[in-house]
DNA sequence: CTCCTGGATA
DNA sequence: TATCCCGGAG
């Protein structure tokens, strides 16, 4: 399986080339990108962390005692801004009560423990703290999303219903777990996902991915 | 399951 | 106008 798996990720990476992801300058600005992303175009990210950096508050210290509205109204292109702003401040607020506002601090924890404290703050599931873990504090996690679960379904190679866990899982058993292979491969497997796997007028005819897919022979 | 509730693209 | 986008809480 390891093979086939690498056979994949080998596949997306000549076609797409390197992803440079996480698009961050600090490990702070990858947290706060991971909590705006959700359910939304990352370019609409973009001009949030924008807005947030004009305004002084792109910083730990200063986003847990800004005023939520105010907070809100600069990530409004991320829509769900007033929910966005709790689920900021929330996680701002945990890491300066109880590591003195140092991420290095939080980050120092070992990865599952890690993970758990991540998912007991509001605003945190698991596909939020798999992106914090593995691409800001560099922790050996396989992120998985909807994306994961689409292609890897319609390759043939997972069940159409699995859960995150569980998909998490079988990558996690058969790939080593290396910081950097992680990051790409998740990247390379969104690019597809971006490109190519749509859920309903998917673009086969130009997918890497497609002398191994049954679904795009289908199509 | 529903709510949350912007912006680019075609 | 319809659709999709690097989800999570209740």
């Amino acid at each position: 399986m390891y093979q086939k798996l690498m056979d994949i990720y080998d596949r997306m990476y000549k076609h797409f080339g390197p992803r440079h992801w996480w698009p961050a300058d600090t490990p702070f600005e990858v947290v706060v990108g991971a909590i705006l992303t959700q359910s939304v175009a990352w370019r609409n990210v973009e001009q949030a962390i924008k807005n947030l950096k004009q305004a002084g508050l792109l910083d730990l210290v200063a986003i847990a005692h800004a005023e939520l509205d105010e907070l809100a109204r600069l990530i409004r292109p991320t829509r769900y801004y007033n929910m966005k702003a709790r689920k900021l401040q929330a996680f701002c607020r945990h890491v300066l009560e109880n590591y003195d506002g140092s991420l290095e601090r939080l980050f120092a924890k070992d990865l599952w423990p890690l993970r758990e404290e991540l998912l007991g703050i509001y605003g945190i599931g698991e596909e939020t703290a798999d992106s914090i873990l593995l691409y800001a504090a560099e922790k050996p996690i396989f992120v998985v999303d909807a994306y994961t679960k689409r292609i890897f379904s319609r390759l043939g190679m997972v069940d159409a219903d699995i859960k995150y866990g569980q998909l998490q899982r079988f990558f996690m058993d058969h790939i080593p777990p290396d910081v950097m292979l992680y990051n790409e491969y998740h990247a390379q497997i969104d690019a597809v996902g971006n490109n190519y796997c749509a859920a309903k007028k998917p673009s086969c005819g130009e997918c890497p991915l497609r002398p191994l897919c049954g679904f795009a022979s289908a199509v």
